[in-house]
DNA sequence: CATATTTTGTGAATCTTTTCACATCAAATC
DNA sequence: GATTTGATGTGAAAAGATTCACAAAATATG
């Protein structure tokens, strides 16, 4: 009866990226070695978590002396690419679109927004600091700088057309901020993030949390997860 | 060992906004009536989750006869104390704090940013849409409207600091855009959204499909969930 | 160099989530 | 109104994730 499969990112693998944040934190305070505890204290899961991840990666402490950040990062920028640069394609530069073109952080981190795509013939401009293209030149870009992902930041509306263009034109996956399950095949990873849904869920849960007359009720609405 | 528990919200919530945003699409197409397997359909999870879902929150259908939408969406709306009007506080006035003042659809589902905060003086503008006001009236504001939860835009290095702020004037939820674990004592519900995570996971899974020899690697790395 | 200590790594146990399977009911059909 | 059909609702089974518990290894100590 199912139509489509969803690939979704595996709770070990999201783990790993706050372990990573948080081990490049401590590189930055000038530590060197850390202990699964170590870890386990600043992001919050237990110590055997982070060992059972680790070991999911395969990746190897040092019995008794616990890990080199410098060489966890290493095995980490590994696994993640981290050391290619990767080019990305936004499209859609409403007001959330021009924030996440400016966000600082994605070039930090090797990640490359080469150029941005509007149907508002105002809001393209070519000589700008990445530039912004009508969506017509998306087969173009896509194919000169080997873009394989895309940010997805236009209205509900076209969300599904711009997607099949998209996967038409070799996009193999989609951080989608559009609030629509998209349909792609299923070799097109999506990775939804519904703004309204992330403060909706908090306001629901606060709510909860202060009319709860007992403990019974909140079992039911969140998971006393370490994470 | 563990220093601080963190809730987290369950995935049945989380399918639950996922059913909603899809009734009420389904709603101004003119259906009146669903069955288990149209809302697993439309979102890719299987007809048995939605009805465990359903059943988690006593959500009740006719046998044979499916849902009603309008019912549901009732329900629901009352499940998620959407009837009411809720007033948040928006802290950093930056890109992205910026973009998420204009986004409409919060105010659609009766989220009132109802002011704005950022320290540097040029953007402080009292008669404004959003007023964006001196982090020095926080509590003044909180205290006005009732605010039990916030959105919290400000750079990683001053994300704790103003949390402690606003968890010691009464917040109970924060919505966190900054990559960094906040330290909140028990009763207050942190949802961090990491933009650099989403778009990096995609390309790591990306990476992993296209370079992936067999399908063995990929089970590694996603689960083949239908949500 | 033997012993004690500390931390990793992992199989087993537990807990959670999802799927299966089918009884139960309501509507439709004959 | 009896029978068939097609949906819900839910225990039971299976799958998956987390925690426990402890052997193995590396370092420190005497």
């Amino acid at each position: 009866m199912k139509r489509f499969t969803k690939y979704v990112i595996k709770n070990s693998l999201k783990r790993i990226f706050l372990y990573r944040a948080c081990l490049v934190r401590l590189k930055l305070m000038g530590v060197e070695k850390v202990f699964s505890y170590t870890l386990a204290n600043e992001t919050g899961v237990s110590s055997e978590q982070v060992r059972k991840d680790f070991s999911e990666f395969s990746i190897k402490g040092n019995k008794r002396g616990g890990y080199e950040i410098n060489e966890l990062l290493e095995i980490m920028e590994n696994i993640f690419h981290r050391n290619k640069d990767h080019n990305i394609v936004l499209v859609g530069m409403g007001n959330l679109g021009i924030a996440l073109s400016k966000y600082s952080r994605f070039v930090q981190r090797n990640m490359n927004i080469v150029a941005t795509f509007d149907i508002d013939p105002f809001k393209q401009k070519v000589r700008s600091d990445i530039p912004v293209y009508t969506p017509a030149r998306l087969k173009e870009i896509i194919d000169r700088f080997k873009v394989k992902v895309a940010i997805l930041a236009v209205p509900e509306i076209s969300a599904q057309e711009v997607t099949d263009q998209l996967v038409r034109f070799g996009i193999k996956g989609i951080v989608n901020f559009a609030p629509v399950l998209l349909k792609v095949p299923p070799d097109v990873i999506i990775n939804n993030v519904n703004l309204c849904d992330e403060l909706e869920s908090v306001i629901y849960c606060v709510h909860k949390q202060i009319t709860a007359e007992g403990s019974k009720n909140l079992e039911l609405l969140y998971k006393d997860m370490k994470y």
